[in-house]
DNA sequence: TTTAGATATTGTATTTTTGACAATAAATAG
DNA sequence: CTATTTATTGTCAAAAATACAATATCTAAA
């Protein structure tokens, strides 16, 4: 359909770079991947790639994420889109970060055509990357941060059954700020979970209860009673 | 220092597209444009133009805001990103767009270069545009009554000297809900507004005093004291 | 079996914010 | 001077947020 040869490719591309968080040791993580080839060989950076001429963009930010982590049915989120001229050595790349939240414990990341070494990184401790990955980085950050407060998606990065106090630890992290605990359990009552009568297991102490969200009752709320997630 | 030519550009280019907004008559209003050429020629849409093969988005988009306006010094602030690959029918062009707020008193629009005709348009009333603008128009006008809740950018759209009434009546519209005036005269008691001692003219009841936004003061407290924009 | 230690969970009282609505003030038009 | 209109401020009850106390439930060790 069209024709592209690398000089043409080079002089005016595009691309998605993923942000992929997770939440782990009570951290946010983010998915980092040693480059296997130049520019920046042997960098940390997002993973990234180019969008073919006739991709859409949430595809391609599809198929890099599956690529990566052979996980499918993933929320992708378009965060915002770079372009400054000398951001890329070999010309012209425009990007646009999407960001995805998964579950650590779901999968075993492995390095594959993307890259040499893949692993995750607490994003307070992200080393200096390659092109603009930095940039991208921390701005996709922010977002991910205003979105946990007033959209439902803390739970895509919770394991499927966690804990009230899991749950608090995650804004606690992205908020930089300790919060009471009972306060913390009023706050999130108009939330629907789902009590599985199950405890915490392997803990020396009292085991906590687990929940799960129950989406579809969310759903049913927002749309009826305009109820909105709101932490 | 890039060669590119027609068939080159339209197999594989970049734009920008301005979403303008303006409030009026107690409406939030765009400005749309009547294109002057192929393809949708006639047709209502959003202006917008192609990136240079060297120019960075936030510049062109300056510059395409700058050729329809001649208002410099506004704050431009990016939207999504629109990259389905059939978005344009003569080949795959993906688009950012961004949004800027104007005081519609402030200037007076002009057909130019871009366009045959100009126009202001009630955000509700919006025909349907050419290309994918509806969209683009749709989600852009999403984010900003978004971030007119957290960023104090209701500034931007209301006159240098405003009253109480206006801004309120800004809320009111986006919001799509009543507020009473004595309520939102409490929440907004710490946005530092400067009290001008001024009064509305030519009215037929009692004047209402004049206010303008106090953006330094509000930069300090901001930094010192941590607060927030929140309406 | 009992008890100490740790964390989970719930309750209560106080303060702050929100929301509904009443009361007063300041202009114009006749 | 008075009726009309909108601006502005005040009040009170309900709701939400906050601080902190009390109780519950598990493990592990004595």
């Amino acid at each position: 359909m069209y024709k592209i040869d690398f000089n043409n490719f080079f002089s005016y591309s595009f691309s998605i770079d993923c942000v992929i968080f997770g939440f782990k040791d009570g951290q946010v993580n983010v998915l980092m991947i040693k480059r296997s080839m130049e520019p920046f060989l042997n960098h940390w950076a997002i993973p990234g790639d180019l969008v073919y001429p006739d991709e859409d963009l949430q595809v391609a930010a599809t198929r890099i994420l599956t690529e990566l982590t052979n996980l499918s049915n993933l929320d992708l989120h378009q965060a915002q889109t770079f372009g400054n001229p000398s951001r890329h050595p070999q010309g012209r790349v425009i990007t646009t970060a999407y960001f995805a939240l998964i579950r650590i414990t779901d999968f075993e990341i492995e390095a594959s055509s993307f890259a040499e070494e893949v692993k995750w990184v607490p994003i307070h401790e992200v080393p200096e990357l390659a092109f603009d990955h930095n940039l991208i980085l921390n701005s996709t950050y922010e977002l991910l941060k205003q979105k946990l407060s007033y959209e439902p998606i803390c739970f895509d990065l919770l394991p499927e059954k966690f804990t009230l106090n899991q749950m608090q630890q995650l804004f606690e992290y992205v908020n930089e700020a300790e919060m009471d605990k009972a306060n913390f359990r009023k706050k999130i009552r108009p939330i629907p979970l789902i009590a599985l009568g199950e405890k915490q297991k392997n803990v020396k102490h009292r085991p906590a209860k687990l929940f799960s969200f129950d989406s579809e009752k969310y759903s049913e709320i927002a749309e009826e009673d305009g109820y909105r997630f709101k932490i």
